[in-house]
RNA sequence: GCCCCCAUCGACUAGUGGUCUAGGUCACCACUCUUUCAAGGUGGUAGCGCCGGUUCGAGUCCGGCUGGGGGCGCCA
């Protein structure tokens, strides 16, 4: 049974890489009928908060990846959260240093910072010399009543190690370059290499998919492993997420939280399908996969070893698309938020139909739901005229010209977009205008614009009365 | 500094030794449709980082170089 793990530290809004993580794992496991856990990394007492996790929790909830296992859910292998699991990494590091493969270290800070340098000149990563290594009873005793802090270290061997990536293939670390490394903190809490590690024996995690931030970190990890004699999983590192400066996709690139395009008016599926898209393909390149599809058609093997750019015009481009191809009635039920804050939603249901009717007039124009208040605003309320047309539009000419349309219009049986439509021309042809001197004029009297959806759609919409308030107002 | 990973249009990718005068998508440009803006349609610009090798044949395999990324903490 595939069993695969997404292992975000709640220190701030979940990020585009690890959603991307996230949504390949969940892939993963949902292709292979599998388990997706959702495990929160909360070691780092400084840096966590709870309202971090809560917001990763509704974040991925929101992209519609969801999991099996999880601290909110619980399950067989909890707790979900590291905090509440330090006992059980406790309890693995005392067993190891019964049996010799860990050992105390009191050094001290300054005394690792030399170490650090000293290695560095001898051209050597900056590591640990292992002088703790062979400490007597005597002198840790003595340590020790002196009070002084320790850390864990494990004892790491020279040899190399081989990892069999499921992306990357074969990668080989030579030995000299790990020294022993801190499994156990001075404060009783464990880093991160071994809680993982614990935590993916423990969760009987079979499939490790992770950034490729990690693939330094695996040979550690593997060790790790081995010490408390657990079987490997297999590992696969995924290529990271850039800005278009081709850096690690980071603040100074701009919205780099999920949370950030939500608000800005992504779609979920929307985001979903993009992200999928960054390290990953198929032969035949499409571009448009609904969430089941995806799940479908993925496969490790398929995902690039080359990392990828982040690419904001794409990823509106495939919003715009989705908004598109969605129905009305969701469109509406996601833009809700955004026209409530715009103050354009207080006046109660009755409104719904008509609201919906605007959005299908200019669905085909809306970028991000964001800009759905601004695109619908002149339906709801009365129109704010651009100022550098005004004169364009309204002037003593086409005053007359829409002087002419009020009086057509009040005669119109039907108030439709196409009655409406077939009496205007009318009207330019008797009177040998052309179509545009009349319907520039009259979408910019109606809408205040001059760019804006299909002229007599709106009209309609818009209703009898209303439009000819409007223009009334404007030629007097 | 040391270790590891990577390399096809500006971006995302297809491509697993001949079918590649390198295909698709976004962006860009032109034309078209048209009441505006979009959307749509048609066409176009643009790429295998460089140098060697293997081979009858290399984007595809091997080596080096260059370039980019990541890691080297009592952060995760």
């Amino acid at each position: 049974m595939v069993r695969v793990r997404f292992a975000p530290s709640p220190t701030g809004f979940l990020h585009i890489g690890n959603a991307r993580t996230a949504l390949f794992n969940y892939l993963f496991a949902r292709k292979n009928k599998g388990k997706f856990i959702l495990r929160i990394e909360d070691t780092d007492k400084e840096r966590s908060r709870k309202e971090y996790e809560e917001a990763i929790i509704e974040d991925l909830k929101w992209l519609g990846i969801e999991w099996d296992e999880g601290p909110d859910i619980g399950g067989e292998f909890g707790p979900y959260r590291q905090s509440e699991r330090i006992n059980i990494y406790k309890g693995f590091a005392e067993k190891l240093l019964k049996e010799g493969i860990v050992y105390k270290c009191f050094c001290t800070k300054e005394e690792l910072e030399k170490m650090r340098e000293i290695a560095q000149q001898k051209g050597l990563p900056p590591g640990y010399d292992g002088r703790c290594r062979d400490l007597t009873k005597e002198k840790i005793n003595q340590y020790e009543r002196q009070g002084r802090d320790y850390v864990l270290r494990l004892k790491v061997p020279e040899e190399k190690i081989e990892i069999n990536d499921l992306i990357r293939g074969k990668v080989v670390f030579e030995g000299e370059y790990l020294t022993d490394f801190v499994i156990m903190k001075s404060d009783g809490t464990p880093t991160f290499n071994f809680a993982v590690v614990i935590d993916d024996y423990l969760m009987k995690i079979t499939h490790v998919i992770r950034g490729e931030d990690h693939l330094s970190n695996t040979p550690k990890h593997i060790l790790i492993f081995r010490a408390i004699g657990a079987e490997l999983p297999q590992f696969a590192h995924m290529s990271m997420t850039l800005g278009p400066d081709r850096t690690r996709l980071s603040k100074r690139h701009g919205a780099t939280s999920v949370r950030a395009y939500r608000e800005e008016g992504y779609l979920p599926e929307a985001f979903f399908n993009y992200i999928a898209l960054l390290g990953w393909g198929t032969t035949e390149s499409r571009e448009i996969f609904t969430k089941e599809e995806l799940i479908n058609e993925f496969s490790i093997e398929r995902c690039h070893k080359a990392s990828a750019v982040f690419d904001k015009e794409k990823l509106l481009w495939m919003n715009s698309y989705y908004i598109r191809n969605t129905s009305i009635d969701r469109i509406y039920q996601l833009s809700l938020p955004f026209l409530r804050s715009a103050g354009l939603i207080n006046n109660s249901e009755k409104d719904e139909e008509y609201i919906k009717k605007a959005i299908f007039l200019e669905q085909e124009k809306i970028k991000t739901l964001k800009e759905v208040p601004y695109l619908i605003e002149f339906f709801l309320k009365e129109p704010e005229y651009e100022r550098e047309n005004f004169e364009n539009f309204i002037n003593e000419e086409t005053k007359k010209t829409l002087a002419d349309i009020v009086q057509i219009f009040e005669k119109i049986k039907d108030f439709k977009k196409e009655e409406i439509e077939n009496k205007v021309r009318g009207y330019c042809k008797e009177k040998n205008i052309k179509t545009s001197l009349v319907f520039h004029p009259l979408r910019f009297a109606v809408s205040g614009r001059t760019k804006g959806p299909d002229l007599f759609g709106m009209i309609e919409l818009l209703g009898r009365e209303k439009v000819i308030e409007r223009i009334k107002k404007l030629i007097k």
